[in-house]
DNA sequence: ACTATACAAAGTGTGCGGAGTTTGTATAGT
DNA sequence: ACTATACAAACTCCGCACACTTTGTATAGT
């Protein structure tokens, strides 16, 4: 339900959906979606706050998986975090969540630095650093990355690809 | 004058921006400055190529210091590519450039390729290198990473900084 | 090589009334 | 736990006239 409601925020903006795009999308009526939220800006901050916590909680996943070498736990914490919103939804998700700042409140700078964290604490975990840069640097640096590649490519692969690239270059052999 | 004129169409955007401002700006009168640019559109477009041209050169001058190590040079030369619009006109020059394409042409393309490809070579020329990474692919990776960190700064000296930790992290050690 | 003034043509913001849409709620039904 | 229908209040969109601004050019003057 929450994801119907992104995939119609993403695509018309959050002025132009209507409750009933939205309760389309869902499959349900109008009225019904009324019993879940109470107004249409508290859909609208759930949805974003559903889509975000999934995102961080799938990269945390990722970089726990205790199986994998650092570089690739890293790939696969990027990708899930910011390479689900890559190509056509790029700029309509970032301009979605930057474009309502009121609506939103803290959310839009807490996840972020709550991904920050994870990575932060994923490299310094890993005895083997490799550089004498402190490991909040390294994951602002990749974080930084990620951001100027999303707005570069035009699919998630592509996305994947020049992360890996970078994360070789940044944290590799 | 066509820093004046970029001043101008920063502040307030090309549409409204009128030809007045600019003249205002420039210590000419209006008629006067239609015997330079022979229209809007025009001026605009000389405006920004000279702001383009201008940090590429700019930027291949630093990286051509035959006394100073790779890294230093390329903190230089991203620094002279992209920090200058760093801060207050940040959003508004990158909006400038991409919301007028039809004005702009192929040069919102063609001046990053071309700035991406002197680092490339000043990268490839350095023997040094310290990875197996080609040397198009470390230049594409750190163009991202200012492109990142470019909307996440407000001063460019934190846009130095975080860029010195990003070079630091592929050949300072 | 410019400025000041002036001008037509085109463009742009503004207020307005009315048609249509959307929100949030209610109510009756399954 | 929902759907269908209905409804008032608010909001958005649209066309349209109007004033105002802006563009590009001309002309006379320094």
């Amino acid at each position: 339900m929450l994801d119907a409601a992104l995939q119609v925020f993403a695509s018309y903006g959050y002025r132009k959906a209507s409750m009933e795009d939205v309760a389309q999308a869902a499959d349900i009526s109008r009225p019904g979606l009324y019993l879940y939220f109470s107004s249409k800006p508290e859909l609208f901050r759930a949805t974003v706050e559903h889509a975000l916590e999934d995102s961080v909680e799938a990269a945390q996943r990722a970089l726990a998986d205790p199986d994998r070498p650092l570089h690739e736990r890293l790939i696969e914490a990027f990708d899930r975090w910011a390479g689900r919103y890559v190509g056509p939804m790029a700029d309509e998700i970032g301009v979605l969540i930057d474009s309502n700042p009121e609506l939103l409140g803290a959310m839009p700078v807490e996840y972020p630095e709550r991904f920050l964290a994870i990575v932060t604490e994923a490299i310094a975990a890993d005895g083997d650093g490799r550089t004498h840069v402190p490991p909040g640097d390294v994951a602002a640096t990749l974080h930084s990355t990620a951001s100027g590649i999303k707005h570069e490519v035009s699919s998630r692969a592509e996305f994947r690809a020049r992360m890996t690239t970078a994360i070789d270059l940044y944290c590799g052999r």
